[in-house]
DNA sequence: CTCCTAGTTGACGTTAACGTTAGCTTAGTT
DNA sequence: AACTAAGCTAACGTTAACGTCAACTAGGAG
């Protein structure tokens, strides 16, 4: 297997565009983990793992959603569940998700509607080129 | 014509499910106006256009924009543009709005499908009932 | 050895978007 | 007349999501 790549914590601000204090941050309210810091000089270094969570994050963010929400979808995500109750639960967690998500879809699809309607009006009224 | 309804701040917080005190933020910041106000008690009341207006920034806030953005979007819906070149402005705005709105629906699909994909996985492996 | 760069840990500062409380007025009961 | 409900202003409080700053450490470059 290829040593897999891991980045410091600025290498992995830079690919998001987003500060280091952010990274940290996500840190300290546990929703990113820097397992394998160096013992010595206590830097911390994040692999595809952690990269491709940090993605699941933001992307989350720029969808409007509080980072105590995204907690709660990520954790749901990685769980294990054991029992037929837990499965349960999740999959209707899942569902109430996905009609608060097609919900948004949905408005958002109006507005767009609104805003072309709205666009027209003036492109209508403009003088020809 | 018939006489237009208007409503006091609680019924108008009722009817969105919102404080008084949030109503009154909007106007303070701007974004909601509260003319003919009663002389004497200084009481506020607001028409159908001021619930519009209320339910256009309650979609936005939903949608995950801020109310610096919606504000902009608000202003620009309600502008009435006097020549060509603001026409231009206008149409060019909507347009960035336009993609970053495609954008974001864009993304809740893929999450969408995600989340689908991810409660499949515990749907087919539950016991048949 | 000195300097510079990147990183670290506190800890306090900041902004948006309201919540909450106090003290006052007015209108409508009882 | 006393009380209650609804509204008002002014002002301080709160929470999320970071920004900023100080004081420190480790690893190279020259």
């Amino acid at each position: 297997m290829a040593e897999e790549k891991v980045f410091t914590i600025s290498e992995l601000a830079a690919m998001f565009d987003i500060s280091s204090r952010t990274i940290r941050y996500y840190e300290e309210i546990g929703m990113l983990t820097s397992e394998n810091r160096d013992s010595l000089t206590k830097q911390r270094s994040y692999t595809n793992r952690e990269r491709r969570r940090l993605k699941m994050i933001l992307r989350g963010k720029k969808l409007g959603f509080s980072l105590q929400e995204i907690r709660e979808m990520i954790e749901l995500y990685e769980s294990n569940p054991e029992g037929e109750a837990e499965k349960s639960m999740i999959i209707a967690f899942a569902d109430s998700k996905l009609r608060e998500i097609e919900e948004q879809i949905m408005q958002l699809q109006m507005l767009r509607e609104d805003i072309l309607t709205y666009k027209e009006k003036y492109e209508n009224s403009r003088v020809k080129s």
